[in-house]
RNA sequence: GGCCGCGUACCCAAGUGGUUCAAGGGGACGGAUUGCAAAUCCGUUAUUCGUCGGUUCGAAUCCGACCGCGGCCUCCA
């Protein structure tokens, strides 16, 4: 099986081979920390966490990079309205979104390098240009000069000329040559606080938005590295000025392979900055929120739900859906943990290792079309992490599980070989979803109010509906299913007896 | 205006030339099971893939036009 992965640069999928054999580099541009961070901030790491965890299951050893920029225009005119310092706002909000990444068990981030640490590297690679002839300095600001790179525009296939053609005279700046010339470094305003002000050969200044991402990628990765993953939004300046800026001081490629998520929606509109409707919802949608109102696989879930490059619209009723979805999942387990003793999340005989002895037709059965899902599991990771396709194999998977479940009536009969192999089947379950970094740990079944004691009470309550049930009591029986009904707690009469779980 | 993406059932969402390609989830409706439920299982729910043309023996899938939605072209994951 070959992974093939979808490219921006060239718009088609392409045979993954890496660089370095046996090694995978990727890069992906991380937040500006000068609000708190929103659900469409999570897409990019929980995408590349899978691509992670899938290059990791397949033997590639990975170094992922996730950068912070945390000097920036917004970010100064952010502190200074709530009256904090640039550093105290950028680390506080760093902070939030490294904690909201660890809740959502994005764990495998190698390195997370901040702007503001590697501005000597920066002022080094902007002289570099300088000296090639493909910047230039006016006023303490030095420019690239688009006009001098010959595939500028090649990611996104925009040609300057007629981008920026009719252009009002404002895009053109103070003495910028081009149009599209973009900022490399910019010189400090008296205005701006200290803490923004780093020394250069052109004065005291910061750092254009782009350079940040060209320097720590090629520290941290070296000059050509493999992939390259941002949202969509940033394919055109940021990425296209990565390019132009790595490539014309190396000339060598920069990335091979450009991932771009698609961006999320809310009311079928991307979540933007700017707009006033959309500042309401922001609030909700703040990752922070989020996480306190739902539990975290579900928003990885409904995350890879769909394809990486299709927008996700996020809404009540889509979150809604997931959930219940998970549920299934989540019943089996429980089902599984019941009826066979073994708990799925913990290490256990999966399914392909009984396939020898697998003599009762069923069990057989169970066994080759397990097999064969595991099989379209992996072929739809293979197709540019198709998760959408690989999460509906996965319900295929519990289907099986179940129907099993209900042919050998292990309900009724515990009898040893079902057992073994509905067990076994669900541990293949939970070791392709760790692959999508879900079915990490049991999910939580009790809320914050529970306690042993309400534990008791509600066994009290089914023993007395029990009894009541036996003498052909039903109305009383109802009754107290009925009011614990209310309560939020579902009661489930099965063959070996009463369980409940809350709705 | 330029560039890019999308439009698949009631909703969400895979599928990008042809035998299981119209996955999967939610919802709804039948059936099995149950005292009744819940859960689970079985079945039904798109002869059709925005519209109209074209290419082809054959298209949701390729080409063209059009309609609709969205993104980028200024900061954005």
């Amino acid at each position: 099986m070959t992974l093939r992965i979808h490219n921006t640069l060239s718009k088609q999928k392409e045979l993954f081979n890496p660089i370095v054999a046996g090694r995978v580099g990727i890069y992906l541009c991380g937040p500006t920390v000068y609000k708190p961070a929103h659900i469409g901030h999570a897409v990019g790491p929980v995408i590349f966490d899978v691509v992670k965890r899938y290059l990791t299951y397949k033997g590639f050893q990975v170094n992922w990079v996730v950068n912070i920029t945390d000097v920036d225009d917004k970010i100064i005119t952010e502190a200074a309205a709530r009256g904090v310092s640039v550093t105290q706002l950028a680390r506080e909000l760093e902070q939030q979104y490294v904690d909201a990444l660890a809740a959502l068990d994005v764990t495998s981030i190698d390195a997370m390098p901040r702007a503001s640490e590697y501005v000597p590297q920066m002022i080094e690679h902007i002289q570099g240009l300088i000296d090639r002839g493909y910047a230039y300095v006016v006023d303490g600001d030095v420019y690239f000069d688009v006009g001098k790179d010959d595939d500028y525009g090649k990611l996104s296939n925009r040609k300057p000329e007629e981008q920026f053609a009719g252009t009002r005279d404002g895009l053109l700046g103070k003495g910028k040559r081009n149009p599209g010339d973009f900022a490399l470094w910019k010189a400090a305003k008296p205005s701006e606080p200290d803490d923004v002000k780093f020394p250069s050969p052109w004065g005291p200044g910061r750092p254009g938005w782009h350079i940040e991402c060209s320097v720590m990628s090629a520290r941290l990765l070296g000059e050509t590295f493999d992939i390259h993953g941002g949202g969509m939004d940033l394919i055109f300046p940021h990425h296209e000025n990565e390019i132009a800026q790595s490539e014309s001081l190396t000339d060598k490629p920069f990335a091979r392979i450009w991932m771009h998520n698609g961006l999320t929606r809310f009311n079928t509109k991307k979540i933007s900055k700017s707009d006033a409707e959309m500042q309401k919802a922001m609030q909700e949608l703040q990752l922070t929120n989020l996480l306190a109102k739902y539990p975290s696989e579900l928003l990885r879930f409904l995350i890879l739900s769909s394809h990486y490059r299709a927008p996700i619209d996020f809404s009540d009723s889509t979150i809604d859906a997931a959930r219940k979805g998970l549920d299934t999942f989540y019943r089996l387990f429980e089902r599984i943990e019941r009826l066979t003793g073994s708990n799925p999340y913990e290490a256990g005989v999966r399914i392909e290792q009984l396939f020898e002895v697998a003599t009762d037709p069923s069990a057989h059965a169970l066994v080759k079309d397990v097999l064969a899902e595991q099989l379209r599991f992996l072929e739809a990771m293979d197709d540019d992490f198709n998760t959408a396709a690989a999460i509906g194999v996965l319900f295929d998977i519990a289907g099986l599980i179940n129907r099993y479940i209900e042919q050998s009536r292990l309900e009724i009969r515990r009898s040893e070989q079902p057992r073994t192999f509905a067990a076994a089947a669900t541990h293949t379950l939970v070791f392709l979803g760790r692959l999508l970094g879900m079915f990490l740990r049991p999910a939580k079944k009790q809320s914050p109010g529970d306690d042993a004691l309400s534990g008791d009470l509600i066994a009290l309550l089914i023993d007395v509906r029990n009894q009541a049930r036996q003498t052909r009591q039903f109305e009383i029986g109802d009754l107290i299913r009925n009011r614990l009904d209310a309560l939020g707690i579902l009661l489930e009469d099965r063959p070996d007896g009463t369980g409940w779980r809350r709705k």
